[in-house]
DNA sequence: ATTCATTTTATATTAATTATAAAATTGTAA
DNA sequence: TTACAATTTTATAATTAATATAAAATGAAT
């Protein structure tokens, strides 16, 4: 995919840090924290600033290009998804999986009458590697 | 409810703030903050450290009596419902419903061999009464 | 009453995030 | 090219939730 590309489409203009910043959650598919996004990237744009990862980030939230992730209560995960998605961690490797789940099966009738914009499924447990190890 | 049976049967030593702090979680059902905790307490316990609240409440969680909500990523929020359930939160009006799911129904065919030992779900959106206000 | 364990509290610290304003960069029109 | 304006990046400071630490208070047992 061509990121510039992709930015501009979004209304952002696509400047170096914010390609270097997409680029690394698009290629990696990590859910990195802004820590993690920033100490990967600081080696190669040594000028780079944290506030720049978190304003990065809040510009690519705003636009639709990348979602968050709250899975702990004490960090921010970012995800080149934006399409509706579960999460699988594991509680030994902390590997964050992305799930497919099929939304329609959740029917809730407590909510009728309620405007539903977002669901956010999340998993915890132990992964298959870990477990066999 | 018999709230100081409720913590010993729970291995707790029933200490006048710990009665106070479930008393508070479970009479009010309103997910509450740390915070909003120990702004509802102090006026009645004057002595009421925050500290003890934070406590209480991992103590709280460590034994099962309460489980924790995160929605947003800037706090984390408790509920003294500790069996499977979902929330909704009104971006309008900020309450928090509980919500009864089948979790039943969600299959998550990527898990296979995984170990699942909590979900989560959450909603976020309008609720009835702040779309017909 | 004395001792020991538990609980509560005050204080300091940590760490993620936000606010603010200056510096650097980019784009554009003369 | 130069000058100017707008945008983006950066450094610094401030905020805030949560944790760590150790002293003070409480409670139970002898």
């Amino acid at each position: 995919m061509n990121i510039a590309n992709h930015l501009l489409t979004h209304d952002i203009k696509p400047s170096y840090q914010r390609i270097k910043i997409f680029e690394y959650l698009y290629s990696e598919m990590n859910h990195p924290t802004v820590d993690v996004i920033y100490k990967n990237l600081v080696d190669n744009i040594p000028t780079l600033s944290k506030t720049t990862v978190y304003n990065t980030l809040k510009l690519f939230v705003d636009k639709g290009i990348t979602s968050t992730v709250t899975i702990e209560d004490n960090e921010v995960r970012y995800d080149a998804i934006v399409d509706n998605h579960g999460h699988f961690k594991c509680d030994d490797c902390g590997h964050i999986y992305d799930i497919e789940i099929d939304f329609s099966s959740l029917l809730y009738n407590e909510l009728e009458n309620f405007k539903i914009d977002e669901t956010h499924i999340h998993l915890k447990g132990k992964c298959n590697k870990c477990l066999t190890k």
